[in-house]
DNA sequence: TATTGTTATACTCTATAACTATA
DNA sequence: TATAGTTATAGAGTATAACAATA
């Protein structure tokens, strides 16, 4: 199968740097973090119950996203309200002053990502985005090269 | 062109962290680092007259590299010689032992890499892997969201 | 006994500063 | 004055341990 090819993890992991570095000008335009914007990005798509799970999610330790959640509460961007069923939880939720912060930052992120990708032929453009989203929706476990 | 998809740093940060994760085992296996590895990658390809052109090359700062580049040179898999035309400099290449290793290693991972490659339908696979080397062959300039 | 959220602490990785020797 | 290689130090980012409240 391998044509002389690199590495995966080689291509991979320095591209993914770079975006990440691309990406934080817009955030730094916007005023927020990237944890924040992963944590608004996470809250968008449902709200979430537990912390824990939230960190889980965007593969941060619970610990960290703490102070990243104080913030994003002090700003009125999410909510965290105590939840009836289990008082030892808060539920967690974004508002519509931060879904519209997200709307805005990803509509500037994805018209840089979308100059990027358009040096890529049309042709591999969209088998290219499908793989990618297909590998990202494995869980972490699931890339191993044992067994 | 975005038909509703997430961001590509959203995406392929994971998956390359996870690649990465994959990844240590076989090393560990073949007791050589993440960072001794690239260097052997590196150095297979060309040698090199510098050690800050390597240490640029791969992505690291130049103080990083140098306790890597000890031991590769104790374990025989490296050599650095003075440069007779620039005596500050110590040029840099990899000995049979060296191309041995990096070559196990590298069909190691490999193998793992075409395991997971196999869950891309064939359709895509070709296009993911063309379009990924694209990107892989930008300087890190080059992925900027700015002008 | 286990889990949620939290704080404080330790650890790892990385970058910076400062030095010697050459150019 | 600048650069190659090196060492020691400081910093950022991350994970671990321990705690109170609740289940």
């Amino acid at each position: 199968m391998a044509s002389n090819r690199a590495d995966l993890a080689a291509m991979m992991y320095p591209v993914s740097r770079a975006l990440m570095a691309a990406e934080l000008p817009i955030l730094r335009t916007h005023e927020i973090s990237m944890w924040g914007y992963a944590v608004l990005n996470t809250l968008v798509e449902q709200p979430i119950h537990t912390q824990s799970a939230l960190a889980k999610e965007i593969g941060a330790d619970k610990t960290r996203i703490i102070p990243v959640l104080d913030e994003l509460q002090e700003r009125a961007l999410i909510e965290r309200t105590p939840d009836p069923d289990d008082r030892r939880a808060r539920r967690l939720a974004v508002t519509d002053a931060g879904r519209a912060l997200r709307d805005a930052v990803q509509a500037d992120i994805q018209r840089g990502e979308d100059r990027l990708l358009a040096r890529i032929p049309a042709a591999d453009r969209t088998a290219f985005l499908r793989a990618l989203a297909l590998l990202a929706e494995l869980a972490p476990e699931e890339i191993s090269y044992l067994s």
